[in-house]
DNA sequence: TTGATATATCGTTATGTTACGATATAATTG
DNA sequence: CAATTATATCGTAACATAACGATATATCAA
């Protein structure tokens, strides 16, 4: 028997919720800000370039996913530190991974 | 250490064809339609029924997941039956139920 | 205070997505 | 064969999202 067979159906106003988080992350440079964040936290600009886009554009990224939850930041001086507040982000990102990780090419 | 601390960042490509997945399954009447899938095979009438949606719009749906690669479908006379082809899914669909199933709405 | 740096927000344009009626195909029934 | 049922596709209008230049704010350094 599969793990979540028991499971009972999400509600729809959560899965609801659910799609507006997924559709937030679903974005490679938010993907890869993600993947980074989950290693240590880093501010907008290093973020932007490792993504190779503009700053306030990454910065923009980040607000989004900051609206949804995924994310919370703190500024220190003019810098601001964003960090992953969504614990299942870890799990997603691990099957991201699994599936699209080397070797799956 | 986080599990996936020491697992290599995924190339941008791998991240635009995750992105795409996710924005597919970023929708309710999809999830709903998966998390049925993950307990059964349905006919494209059993899952638009349960998401009170009409049959060619359920039909569109599942055409989309199916071409990125989440489901597969097999017909049977007029029926056609679609499955959960992709097997992270049941992974990502129990961290929407740990995150926006029951209790934490 | 002035200039430089780091983020954030605004306005606009281009592009993508969703829903839905209309229509088409394919299989079954009478 | 004609009618019915189950899916699938097409065209389109409404809506959402992405990118980006311009501009704003906030902090620091000289």
């Amino acid at each position: 028997m599969d793990s979540n067979t028991n499971v009972a159906l999400v509600s729809l106003e959560g899965l609801e919720q659910a799609a507006e988080c997924l559709r937030t992350l679903a974005h490679p440079h938010r993907l890869r800000m993600v993947q980074m964040m989950l290693r240590g936290h880093y501010t907008v600009g290093e973020l932007a370039d490792a993504c190779g886009i503009q700053s306030h554009m990454a910065s923009e990224h980040l607000r989004l996913m900051k609206h949804c939850g995924l994310l919370a930041s703190e500024r220190d001086g003019r810098k601001t530190y964003y960090r992953v507040a969504e614990p299942h982000l870890a799990s997603i990102m691990e099957c991201v991974e699994a599936r699209f990780g080397a070797g799956n090419e």
